[in-house]
RNA sequence: GCUGGAGUAGCUCAGUCGGUAGAGCACGUCCUUGGUAAGGACGGGGUCACGGGUUCAAUUCCCGUCUCCAGCUCCA
C-alpha cells in the first residue's frame, strides 16, 4: 500500500501549501526541540494531506502531550520569526550538527560542497526549502498523531516517533479537513459491516479470518453469480482444486523456498502439508494432468479459490487485509503467440468488471521487466508490448514501474482507493515464465513436437474480502438495487394488514427479488426509519387504503414516497432497476 | 513483526483514587393499531478480553498473553 502522489508532484502541485506545511513540520520540530532539548531529528516533510517529523526524543512521547507540544508551536508562531536561508561547507554543518547523528548522516549524503540550512529563530535546520517568509504565517495548523517509523524507512535501523500533523491557510480549511476526516470515518467498511450486520471477525477464532453474516454472504452470492456468469461466457473452465497439499508440490512451485514464511505448515501421519497461499499449483496440476494439444490452447481454468497467508499481525486491517481470502482466480495456459489478444482480453474483461461495480476511477501501474528474470528478452518483451497494447487499446492512462515487474514475468496492477485515500490492489493480470519451466508444462505442437506454454495468472476482483470492503466504502453502504442484501422491505401499516403484506411479499419473491416482511409491533415510522438505516431500496407500505386498491405504497430511500402502485407496476419497476450485465442472461439481480 | 494507544451488556459508551457495575440503543413481555425517519410501561442480559501475581478483598494495582486501533515495515 502506499500513496501514490509522489513528492514531487506535490510540490509542483501546490507549492505554496507545501512551503506553509513543510515551516510546520520545522516549528513542530523547534517545539519539540524546545521541550526535550536532547531531542534528535531525523526528517519532516510535507505530505499529501499534512506533514510529519521523524524524531527521537529522550523520552517516548504519546497523544496526551500533542496538546502541550501545540502550545509550544503557538508561541513560536507568535513569535513571528523570518525564515532565513544560510548555505555552509559540508564539513561546517557536520560540526554543526554534532549530537545529531541522523542529520550527520544526511549531510554526508548530500552531493556537493554546499548544504543549505533554513533558520528561524533560534531553531536551524538542514534544508532545501522553501518556507514561508515567517513563522507568524502558519496560522491554522493541528497535530493528529503519534506513531513510530524507521529511520530511512528500513526496519533494520531504529525506529523513530513521528508525529503527524496538519496545516492550512486558513481555519475554515482545517475545519473542513476534520470534517472529511469524520466522513470517511463515517464510510469505513469495518463500521459499516457491523451496522449493517455484514460480517465480524471473531476474537476466539484468531485474526485476520472473515465471519460472513447473512446480509453480507447475500452480497457475496450475488458478486459470485455475477462474476461466474462472466467467466463462463468469456471461455472459463471452472474448476475446483484442494486447500492442502503434501510440501512436495511448493518445493516444485518455489513457494516453500519464497514464501513459507507466508505458509501455514502442518504434519500428519510424518508427512508434511501446507495450505494453499495460492491457487497456481493446484490448476497446474489439473493442466498438467493429461497432454495438451495446440488446438486447445489456451486453456483457461477458474475457481473461486480460499487460500490463507500468514500475514504478519500488524498488517491486518478489517476486509482489507486478511490471512484467509476468496480470489477470483484463473491461471491461462496458452502459446506466446497467443499472449498478447489474452491480455487485451484479460484488460476489458477486468475494466467491464470494475465498471459494473461503480468503480470508475482506478490506477493502473504496469510492472516491468527486474534486473534479475527469467525466460528470454523476446518473450519479456511480447508481454510487456501487449500488457501495454490493451492498455492504450482501452485508452487507460497509467503509470509504469520501471523493473518491479515480478522475476517471472511482468504484470499490471489495478488499484483503487479507499474512503480515506488509501490505495489497494485489487485486480492483477501476471505473465508467467517461471512454473511452466518448474513444472515442465508443455503442448503438442502442429509440428508434433513438444512446446513449452506461457502462463497468465490473473484475478479481477483481487480478493471477495477485499473487494467487499472497497465496495462497501465506495457505496458507504448502501448498494445498489442489484447488490442490496435487502432489496425491499414490506411494511404492513397494522396488524390487519399483515394477511395482505404477505401476498405482496408473495408475489415480490416470486418475481426474483430479496424481499422481506417487518410484521413488528411497531409504528410505520419506526420501521421507515429502520429501513432506512438498513439502507434498504424500497419500503413497500400496505394500509387499509392498499388492501382495498390492492396496491402498495412505494417508498425509495433516497426519492422518499413516490406514491401508490399497483403491483404490476411495482413489479415492472423493480424489473427495470439498472443490472450490471451487460454479458449473459443479464439477470445478475436474482438470487 | 516494530512504536504508541485501547479492550466494561449484542452495539455506542459512562463508572469504580481496591469492597464484583450503569445509561442510551438493541432484545423480550404487555399496552398501543398508527399514514412516510424513533409511541409507552415493565423486564431479561456482564467471570468488566484471558491467565498469573500482590491483597482480607482485584473490573480497578503489577506481570504476561490475546485481540483491536493509528502509523512504520511488508504485501510474492
Amino acid at each position: 500500500m502506499g500513496h501514490a502522489g509522489s513528492k514531487d508532484a506535490l510540490k509542483a502541485q501546490d507549492a505554496p501549501l507545501f512551503a506553509l506545511r513543510h515551516s510546520a513540520a520545522h516549528i513542530m520540530a523547534q517545539a519539540v526541540t524546545r521541550l526535550y532539548p536532547q531531542t534528535k531529528l531525523a526528517i519532516g516533510p510535507p505530505i499529501e494531506d499534512g506533514f510529519y517529523y521523524d524524531l527521537d526524543p529522550p523520552v517516548a512521547l504519546t497523544e496526551e502531550q500533542l496538546p502541550v507540544i501545540e502550545a509550544e508551536m503557538a508561541k513560536i508562531i507568535k513569535e513571528n520569526h523570518p525564515f532565513q536561508q544560510s548555505s555552509i561547507a559540508k564539513a561546517d554543518a557536520v560540526r554543526r550538527f554534532a549530537g545529531q547523528p541522523y542529520k550527520t548522516e544526511l549531510v554526508q549524503g548530500i552531493a556537493g560542497e554546499q548544504v543549505s540550512l533554513y533558520t528561524d529563530g533560534e531553531f536551524t535546520d538542514l534544508c532545501e526549502g522553501p518556507h514561508v517568509g515567517a513563522t507568524g504565517e502558519v496560522k491554522a495548523f493541528k497535530l493528529l498523531a503519534v506513531a513510530g517509523a524507521y529511520w530511512r524507512g528500513d526496519e533494520h535501523n531504529k525506529q523513530l516517533q513521528r508525529i503527524y500533523g496538519t496545516a492550512y491557510f486558513t481555519p475554515e480549511e482545517l475545519q473542513a479537513h476534520v470534517v472529511r476526516l469524520e466522513e470517511a470515518k463515517r464510510r469505513d467498511h469495518r463500521r459499516l459491516g457491523k451496522e449493517l450486520g455484514l460480517f465480524s471477525f471473531e476474537e476466539l477464532a484468531g485474526p485476520g479470518v472473515v465471519f460472513y453474516h447473512p446480509k453480507g454472504a447475500r452480497v457475496r452470492w450475488v458478486i459470485e453469480d455475477y462474476v461466474r456468469r462472466l467467466h463462463l461466457a468469456r471461455g472459463y473452465e471452472p474448476v475446483a482444486t484442494p486447500h492442502i497439499f503434501r510440501t512436495d508440490v511448493w518445493k516444485r512451485s518455489g513457494h516453500l523456498d519464497h514464501y513459507q514464511d507466508y505458509m501455514f505448515l502442518f504434519e500428519s501421519e510424518g508427512m508434511p502439508y501446507g495450505v494453499k497461499p495460492m491457487n497456481c499449483p493446484g490448476h497446474i496440476l489439473i493442466f498438467a494432468s493429461t497432454t495438451r494439444s495446440y488446438r486447445e490452447l489456451p486453456v483457461r481454468l477458474f475457481e473461486l479459490g480460499t487460500v490463507y497467508r500468514n500475514e504478519k499481525s500488524g498488517v491486518l486491517h478489517g476486509l482489507l487485509r486478511v490471512r484467509g481470502f476468496t480470489q477470483d482466480d484463473a491461471h491461462i495456459f496458452l502459446r506466446e503467440d497467443q499472449l498478447v489478444g489474452e491480455l487485451r482480453e484479460i484488460l476489458d474483461f477486468a475494466f467491464e468488471v470494475l465498471r459494473a461495480f461503480g468503480f470508475e476511477q482506478y490506477e493502473v501501474e504496469l510492472s516491468t521487466r527486474p534486473e534479475q528474470f527469467i525466460g528470454t528478452v523476446a518473450g519479456w518483451d511480447a508481454a510487456e508490448l501487449a500488457l501495454r497494447d490493451a492498455l492504450e487499446a482501452g485508452g487507460v492512462p497509467y503509470t509504469v514501474r520501471a523493473g518491479e515487474g515480478a522475476f517471472y514475468g511482468p504484470k499490471i496492477d489495478l488499484k483503487i482507493r479507499d474512503a480515506i485515500g488509501r490505495s489497494w490492489q485489487c485486480g492483477t493480470v501476471q505473465c508467467d515464465f517461471a512454473l511452466p519451466e518448474r513444472f515442465d508444462l508443455t503442448y503438442a505442437g502442429a509440428d508434433g513436437r513438444s512446446h513449452r506454454v506461457v502462463m497468465i495468472h490473473r484475478a479481477l476482483l483481487g480478493s471477495f474480502e477485499r473487494f467487499f470492503g472497497m465496495l462497501i466504502e465506495h457505496y458507504a453502504g448502501a448498494f445498489p438495487f442489484w447488490l442490496a442484501p435487502v432489496q425491499a422491505v414490506v411494511i404492513p401499516l397494522t396488524d390487519r394488514q399483515v394477511p395482505y403484506a404477505r401476498t405482496v411479499l408473495g408475489r415480490v419473491r416470486a418475481a426474483g427479488v430479496r424481499v422481506e416482511l417487518d410484521e413488528r409491533n411497531e409504528k410505520m415510522q419506526a420501521k421507515i426509519r429502520d429501513a432506512q438505516l438498513a439502507k434498504i431500496p424500497y419500503m413497500l407500505i400496505v394500509g387499509g387504503r392498499e388492501e382495498t386498491a390492492g396496491t402498495v405504497a412505494v417508498r425509495h430511500r433516497k426519492d422518499g414516497d413516490v406514491g401508490a402502485m399497483a403491483m404490476e407496476a411495482l413489479l415492472a419497476r423493480l424489473r427495470d432497476e439498472p443490472l450490471p450485465a451487460q454479458h449473459g442472461s443479464g439477470q445478475a439481480g436474482a438470487l
